[in-house]
DNA sequence: ATCATTTTTTACAATTTTATTACAAAAACA
DNA sequence: TGTTTTTGTAATAAAATTGTAAAAAATGAT
């Protein structure tokens, strides 16, 4: 189920919303304001986030450029809440990322349509993404990302380490791994599928293992 | 002049807004029913639609579900007027690609705030200009500045350059390359882009390590 | 046809990645 | 516990890939 975040700091419009969103089959967290936000987002990494950009202490704008820099929450869909008369904080989210606005008052079945069809768009980009405990790859872009710091793999260790995220708590063989990875057909010997285990796993931090070895059997991730 | 088309049936509302954005400084069309509508987007392509989705004859929706399948015209940015009660119209209309929507009755001001936001995104988009940390590339002129001094490239390398200008941080093989800038079907055996990519990497000087090889992979903007 | 320019290919150097090896450490086995 | 097998990993050798200058081929204008 598709988790939202509400940041307003208007009570009476925050549950309004998060009435509404829950009663659409959205599982609502509610903050009110936006320190509480960013730790939510951390904890939980809603799908989508609805961010009043008028708001006491930390500023909407400052957390919505906070989100849109981090590679970690940047793809997450926001749409950002404002008065009818400020048309310029508009502009100004919409340049920092914002991927859509919504101005007070607002019909509930409007927010709710513009929530599908971001999340909808939202599918079509995050296929190409794949997370695990804190391990970030994007296949389209090439690049890892331990938490926020992005490491550098060379082709075989990338293709060792998605082939694993694609089948977390699977164990594998050598001579699967080989096959699979390497394209080759027999078992062979070789200790080729533990060198590249081992620089993985040193790339990987502390990371690094949560790929396992089970003696005599092959390698997991778990 | 920024042309903006009206279609709306109601005289009143049509020449009230025709009148307001005339003084704003655009270039109004009005058209009363959607069928007149459609000859006169053929005719001039408008810069931008007002549309009331309310309407005898060929329903609003209609028309912008036809305008949103055709690639020609799929890019005119659509405003939807509704009357506040039928919030259903407003929800299919944005599902069907309608980029913004105003309730009746509605604000002049706000309405132009509204035609300043969406003219202002489809420029970005729809400009001939590209500019990625400090490189511009003019496509209508085919010049390529770095900062603001012009360089000159040759066709390929000013292809290469603007097909990584177009998609950047995404990484492409050679073959890739290939196919899209050469138009080659096969992944056929040759040094042609790393050759290219090499004559364009100087040429683009301090900028050229912009253009990032990923072994065994492609190669990368960013 | 000739000349200038652009594009592709070639050849070789530089770099990067990958596979192997060797030995230490850990685990399995008896 | 002692021995054998398996795994971890640094170091090194081998292989593959990439960078690029320069030659060859293609293109195009005059």
């Amino acid at each position: 189920m598709n988790k939202i975040l509400i940041v307003e700091d208007e009570d009476a419009l925050r549950e309004l919303i998060a009435f509404n969103l829950t009663k659409a089959g959205y599982d609502v967290i509610e903050s009110e304001n936006a320190n509480d936000a960013l730790i939510f987002i951390e904890e939980i990494t809603p799908d989508l986030i609805i961010l009043d950009i008028m708001m006491p202490g930390l500023k909407g704008t400052q957390l919505l450029q906070l989100l849109k820099r981090s590679p970690k929450f940047s793809h997450i869909p926001v749409i950002i809440i404002s008065a009818r008369s400020s048309e310029s904080d508009i502009v100004e989210g919409l340049e920092l990322g914002a991927d859509d606005y919504i101005t007070k008052p607002f019909s509930m079945k409007v927010l709710v349509a513009k929530i599908k069809i971001l999340l909808r768009k939202k599918q079509e980009k995050t296929e190409n993404i794949i997370e695990y405990k804190g391990i970030i790859v994007d296949l389209e872009k090439y690049k890892v990302f331990l938490n926020n710091k992005e490491i550098t793999l060379t082709y075989k260790e990338f293709e060792l380490l998605v082939f694993f995220l694609k089948h977390p708590k699977k164990v594998f063989s050598r001579s699967q791994l080989l096959s699979n990875i390497w394209g080759y057909d027999a078992d062979i010997f070789t200790r080729t599928v533990d060198s590249h285990v081992s620089s993985l796993r040193k790339k990987l931090e502390d990371k690094g293992n949560l790929i396992k070895s089970l003696p005599k059997v092959g390698y997991v991730l778990d």
